[in-house]
DNA sequence: TGTACATCAGTGAACGCGCGTTCACTGATGTAC
DNA sequence: TGTACATCAGTGAACGCGCGTTCACTGATGTAC
């Protein structure tokens, strides 16, 4: 129990309340919205004051990023603690679902992680592969659960296509699992898919027709679930 | 053979160049970097000149989305006709392959007219359905005429999900075509498949392992293929 | 063919907007004695 | 406990940028006679 200072605690305070005023701006506005005039009116400060927190523009963005990451990964992940832990269809489910809602509830943050707006904003690191190394260990994780449990059907590595092998192993070093090249494929395969249905979804190019994506995702489950020799789980609990 | 005085003369070529000077902008900088005061510079006039030929920057965005998309939609149909009349098979893949190939060489065009860009900019009218319903035709008619050769599996109406069904008859009556329930839950299918795969190669969040997209493409459609009943065609003509 | 008038494309100036960022400064807060 | 000094968060003013849009205007182009 360090003590704070007078000054500590309000630097603490006005960081915290820039960061979730960014966070929200950016929901609200996209990223495009976010700005350094944006987030001084927010918390009733000059814009100058927030270079004392933040390196300009380019380091409100970042932190909204981070921040951004940290609750879709942790939200993705308790959706997935919130299943039988023996039951590797419920956890797969939920977890996909608790993609996907977490996507319709934050679109600029589905759009600024995974989508098309974080390209415009990154400059030239390239893209993080944080969300890709996270999202793909917790995924990646059920998979290698059912592979040892010599129920997950897969291809042999000399029935894929050559050329589309090294890049699959690239793929799983990524990951960072330990995971044969066929089962790899299999992840791709599905989160090529999952992904599809999310861009659909937060787009909404085709809202006029599904208002709602739940039967179409529960549709894509099932072919997804019967892909890897699972059907779903009657215990499934949604958040 | 109408004369045209030298007043329409300069005018239609002012209007073409531009035009072209909004696409090749909007495809180098994105649609944010599309405004009055760039396509004024390009074509060497003042930013007001422009204000004679398009109803401002909304205008020029407008201009640019009814190009791009007459690019499109042209660039596929194209493919489809290069093919044998009579091999599906390769009038599908060819199809996807052109939508592909369009899509990561016009990744800006993708962005507005299927991606996230469309919404920023479109305002209230909502997202225009031309791409689906000229995209939908287009594939919709060798799914028609599969199914009309007794050749295309595809599930009962009873057997779909009750509340999914509503929804792809809208997603039917908005292509336009008279086809079953099932064949457009089929088409859907393939759709959101496909449409993952573009999103994935144009935002390229996953370009650190899949520099090329097409192994992932191949694998892809042999899957979706494979969904049809149909196997790859050796006659497929790439352009 | 030549002239007088009408049309209208494009200009230059201006307005108002919002932004990112820098900088010298002030006054409250913290600290050493 | 009180005082003198050091720290540093936040301000206000300023700079430069680029934008969309309006408006009165000019001068070239077109047209009617």
């Amino acid at each position: 129990m360090t003590a704070l200072t007078r000054r500590e605690r309000l630097r603490a305070e006005l960081e915290r309340d820039a960061r979730a005023a960014a966070r929200r701006i950016t929901e609200e506005e996209g990223v495009e919205g976010l700005t350094v005039a944006a987030v001084a009116r927010a918390v009733g400060v000059t814009p100058p004051a927030l270079y004392r927190y933040f390196d300009g523009r380019a380091g409100l963005v970042r932190a909204v990023y981070d921040d951004v990451t940290a609750d879709f990964v942790e939200t993705v992940a308790r959706a997935v603690a919130r299943q039988d832990p023996d039951d590797v269809s419920a956890q797969l489910h939920a977890a996909t679902r608790a993609v996907l809602d977490w996507s319709m509830a934050h679109r600029a943050g589905f759009d600024l992680l995974m989508g098309a707006g974080f390209p415009k904003v990154a400059g030239e690191d390239g893209i993080p592969t944080v969300i890709l190394r996270e999202l793909g260990r917790l995924f990646g994780e059920l998979f290698a659960r059912l592979l040892r449990e010599g129920r997950l059907p897969h291809p042999a590595e000399e029935d894929i296509a050559p050329d589309l092998v090294p890049q699959i192993r690239v793929y799983r070093d990524i990951i960072g699992l330990d995971l044969p090249v066929g089962v790899a494929l299999l992840m791709m395969t599905c989160w090529r898919q999952i992904y599809g249905l999310l861009c659909l979804a937060v787009y909404g190019h085709l809202r006029a027709a599904f208002g709602d994506h739940l039967p179409l995702f529960e549709h894509m489950m099932d072919d997804l679930l019967g892909l890897l020799g699972l059907t779903r789980s009657p215990h499934l609990r949604v958040g």
